[in-house]
DNA sequence: CTGTTAGCGCTTTCAC
DNA sequence: GTGAAAGCGCTAACAG
């Protein structure tokens, strides 16, 4: 592949001149700048971009760890982020995490590796100790979906509790007193905290909670229709379930209309995550709005003005999750 | 950030023997090793893969242009490839097209000034001509769900054609004659071929072809819902429909559902793709299955090996698509 | 406006 | 086993 030199050679001008020219410098005359675009078409040049790396001292490449970019709630995630680095230049790097320490450390470390100016990284089983090393060592290092206290300005995330709470709430409302919930195995702070919303909202209206109403799989379709015979094989009465999130609740929508178990008639169910299949499961999802794609977009806009050092965007540090009312919802038979 | 030069100075050694730890080479004695992990360790030292590429001249890189990660599709592509990459201790870089010639160009482009050694490319809209000479500038370059002449050894794509063909004749033999097809109104290849093997199945078996029974919309849920509509609005007698991928056959049966029109009893539906969305409608969706992971990983592996001069795997380079019975498709009422 | 030159951080001969 | 030094492709003073 012809490098710069090559470029020089064939336009009669010098390294620097070419380098200018690519640039987009002013001091670069009419005469050299077409000599140098000729030649830069006629030998297919490509200036090397870890060379420019390296002699800028920077790159122009914002870095992204997600936990798997085949989850549609990630790919929301990416869209956001690529769509905010290409506006201003950049070119985006992904990392997956894979919802693995081991992973997610790796995949970092890459991004740091390749010296990417911003940094958004979506962790959620690195010990907050070793972020916090990190977050010290890269500036422009934005937490998604994850609160560490001390950098409290450098996170986005969502208040997860609260979403859960509303949740429950809405189907206590409709008149719900037997709510089951479906939860994540993975170990991380949102199915916590989705649990504990859970919890909260039932004691807040003295319904007992009960451990066998909660069932939990892995958080995708699979897990829910896990799940959701779990819970219907336990034959303990309930008319509504709150799920960890969409992809669990279409999972176990599938299990009860394979059941002949009509929602939301006979059993009333809600989602988490308002992503696109919410919408063409029938019938259509009630879920909890998680704005990922604002989030996601004003982290990166945070990074990258971090990593600048241009003046910060104002972001909302800790969003509040809101209810849809779709049709998965109604009061108990 | 720490240098491999603040190293050598902590652990009391050159830069030269740093670097040999840094890459396992044999020649270095284990007090070395000792002091200069520690001093890495204590430094937080992240080797700099700019400058390490280009001293290299290589860059243990994976470049991937997709249509748009966010689309299922290509998230289980990614996924296909990011896994080779891994497995080989590579570094995924993903570039989107978002269906957009100009896009797609850039894509390519980047990928290319990052130096990566293998490029996997699907790419739809850059002409041929254009196409050629990447490829022969680049000798790790592979096509995905393309074919090139005169590059046949280095595509893997799939026989659209056959596939829609296929899904159209198990309509016919389940009896149908009044056929519709909701197509992708993308131009490019996939979408021609598509509705060619529909008309095909058509003509094979003796049925007349109507414009008024295939309509258009953009290849997902969305545009498969306004192309239902119209095919329902036209008020055309059919009985069945073949779609251009799932996403779309979602769409549609969302709209047929809310209409009253049931699948498939008095509305048989087939989709294309086999991504997951099939499973999780109800019914369940019969479709034609686009085996996209087996040849993304195929396709990865032959970029590898062209990209690093070894042994090339076997690969299929025209993949054919096979019929997936669920239950969105029955006779005629 | 242009060319010369000194690095950027790392790998890799080549002597020792 | 180890270090000195050249060079990968590019940018950015600096001098002209």
């Amino acid at each position: 592949m012809a490098t710069i030199k090559d470029v020089a050679r064939l336009a009669g001008v010098s390294v620097a001149t070419v380098s200018r020219v690519i640039n987009h410098s002013p001091k670069a005359s009419e005469s050299s700048r077409l000599a140098v675009n000729q030649a830069m078409e006629q030998l297919q040049y490509h200036p090397n971009a870890n060379a420019r790396a390296l002699a800028q001292q920077s790159t122009e490449t914002l870095g992204l760890v997600v936990g798997d970019v085949s989850d549609p709630f990630f790919g929301a995630m990416v869209k956001a982020v690529d769509e905010v680095a290409g506006q201003t230049g950049n070119f985006l790097l992904i990392g997956n995490g894979y919802h693995n320490e081991q992973k997610e450390r790796q995949a970092i470390e890459q991004l740091m590796r390749h010296r990417c100016a911003a940094l958004v990284v979506h962790a959620k089983k690195v010990p907050d100790d070793d972020l916090e090393v990190l977050m010290k060592q890269v500036p422009g290092m934005v937490l998604l979906n994850r609160l560490l206290k001390g950098f409290e300005a450098r996170c986005i995330a969502l208040d997860d509790r609260y979403g859960a709470w509303l949740a429950t709430r809405h189907l206590i409302q409709q008149g719900h007193t037997q709510i089951g919930f479906i939860c994540s195995t993975h170990t991380i702070s949102d199915a916590e905290e989705r649990l504990q919303g859970y919890y909260d909202a039932l004691k807040e209206h003295g319904l007992p909670s009960n451990d066998r109403l909660v069932a939990w799989g892995e958080p995708d379709e699979v897990g829910g229709e896990q799940a959701m015979t779990e819970l219907l094989g336990r034959g303990k009465p309930l008319s509504a379930v709150a799920c960890y999130n969409d992809s669990m609740a279409a999972g176990a929508l599938a299990v009860l209309s394979d059941n002949g178990v009509n929602v939301p008639e006979a059993m009333s169910l809600i989602g988490f995550d308002d992503v696109l299949v919410s919408r063409y499961v029938r019938p259509r999802l009630t879920t909890v709005r998680y704005p990922i794609v604002t989030m996601a977009q004003q982290a990166a806009q945070l990074a990258l003005a971090l990593a600048n050092g241009t003046p910060l965007p104002e972001v909302t540090n800790m969003f509040s999750p809101t209810l849809v009312r779709r049709h998965s919802v109604s009061g108990p038979g």
